[in-house]
DNA sequence: AGCCAGGCTACCG
DNA sequence: CGGTAGCATGGC
């Protein structure tokens, strides 16, 4: 199928009508869609690439326990995570020994940013952080216009696995208003209706 | 009881 | 280079 922007459009308009607003990123292991938001600080801001790492071919839920249990033990703050043994409290999120280091790698590096915003090349350079995760990051913690492409994406579009993961994103970008708002919608329904599909 | 989840790296030919 | 095994837990 060629995918034209009309219906990049027009398949946003549809799963908008059928999942409503999704407003992500979901922050503060809240289930219900009053509390997802945008981040309003640094620390929702930190939790929101921590919660892009652990969801590395993840459920959600299984992200949720993770985070929760960080966040019992106040580690949601990247001076006292970067110190802390954290491979028993991110165990239900799976892959713990390399999400482990993956965090602590993104975290020192986090540190080092100093509140700047970091570039895509900068992450994509760190040892555990690739494109969807990069753009994750980007998109929902920094507010920056990069539409993310995942695996639902390539299920409900038609794009095999081949297809480069840029080419696909520069589809989404091309076809739809510069707005970060707009692309972290779409990410979120894209995610809504796969969840709601059987894998072929 | 399997299969799958909001990937990425390392290694193989 | 492109292709793929390995990583690990919990939900359905």
């Amino acid at each position: 199928m060629s995918l034209t922007k009309a219906t990049i459009l027009s398949i946003y308009s549809e799963l908008l009508k059928k999942h409503k607003k999704q407003n992500w990123w979901p922050i503060n292991n809240v289930y219900n869609n009053k509390n997802y938001k945008v981040p309003e600080n640094d620390k929702e801001k930190f939790e929101i690439c921590l919660g892009a790492i652990l969801t590395q071919n993840t459920a959600w839920k299984n992200v949720e326990k993770a985070l929760e249990n960080l966040r019992k033990e106040k580690l949601i703050d990247p001076k006292k995570l970067i110190n802390a043994d954290i491979k028993e409290l991110i165990r239900p999120a799976g892959y713990f020994n390399q999400k482990e280091r993956k965090i602590k790698v993104f975290t020192k590096f986090y540190l080092g940013l100093k509140g700047r915003t970091p570039t895509r090349d900068e992450l994509l350079s760190l040892w555990g952080i690739g494109k969807e995760t990069a753009d994750s990051i980007l998109l929902y913690a920094y507010k920056q216009p990069i539409f993310v492409v995942d695996a639902y994406t390539r299920r409900l579009f038609g794009f095999s696995k081949e297809m480069d993961y840029d080419e696909i994103r520069e589809k989404f970008e091309k076809a739809l208003p510069r707005d970060y708002r707009i692309y972290n919608e779409y990410h979120a329904l894209i995610v809504a209706e796969g969840k709601t599909l059987k894998k072929v």
